[in-house]
DNA sequence: TCTATAATCGTAATCATTCCTATTTACAAA
DNA sequence: TTTGTAAATAGGAATGATTACGATTATAGA
């Protein structure tokens, strides 16, 4: 996903494009691993003075209903970033950097056959450490 | 682990032994299944008039930390069971009362091999849904 | 029993997030 | 191009989980 798919869809869904909304997207694009509101909000308020909590996070949370961006938590964080919608991947997060690298295990059909009686609504896959260029001892 | 286990593992370490840290531990081998700091506080105060915040997220740290307490995000809220120690395994949790069943597979030998350069510290492989008991529609 | 210090209390502070109302803005229709 | 209206935003208060901290109490070893 980009800012043009983002607002395409956006569009699509009857939301309205505004110039936030756009610096959002752009920032997500831009960042490209998983980032904070309050990494979002610093980010804004050098362009956009006084902007409040309240567009922050009513984006985000809009964006990551309709697919645009995925969420995690990590350290007791929501994080965010551009989703990969291409096909069903997990992610390696750098814990210094927040940068990620796509992992195409996922043990889901073999975890299924264990789970006959349950209801599986979603799962999570995440493998925390420290990227190459964060090794830096 | 078990209450005595933990206490035993608490004296190793040297630290005390009181009232409280016995029955948050009790409350948890009795439960058996995720937890939040409001559950245990909730379950304190019927026998512990005035208990302190700071006593209820001091012992789940401290427990956390020696591995007596295992811990994950729900919902943005932090959840404790006890530590199951016996061997290597994940979750699959139960929305709706939080209980758990273990799952086997761990694919992290697989992954670790698409992940050279990379300095793996931990990971996160949990599924969510409903158990068999809760999904009375 | 006595003493050192770990544990706890009581409460204030913090921090991320949510909520609320008045105001502004995007955009569809005229 | 103008206008009407619902959506979006600002500004700031409220919430809820968690942390912090000085004063007090209790555990465990001497």
């Amino acid at each position: 996903m980009n800012t043009s798919e983002a607002i395409e869809l956006l569009k699509k869904k009857g939301f309205k494009t505004t110039g936030k909304r756009k610096d959002i997207l752009t920032y997500f694009e831009n960042e490209d691993r998983y980032r904070t509101a309050k990494d979002l909000i610093q980010h804004l308020e050098e362009t956009h003075e006084g902007i409040s909590f309240d567009t922050i996070y009513r984006n985000l949370h809009l964006y990551n209903e309709v697919g645009i961006l995925e969420s995690t938590e990590l350290n007791g964080e929501k994080h965010f970033r551009m989703n990969c919608t291409h096909h069903h991947h997990h992610h390696f997060i750098c814990k210094d950097c927040g940068k990620t690298k796509e992992i195409e295990v996922c043990p889901m059909d073999e975890v299924k056959r264990t789970l006959a009686n349950y209801e599986i609504e979603d799962h999570k896959f995440e493998i925390y450490g420290l990227c190459p260029s964060c090794q830096h001892t």
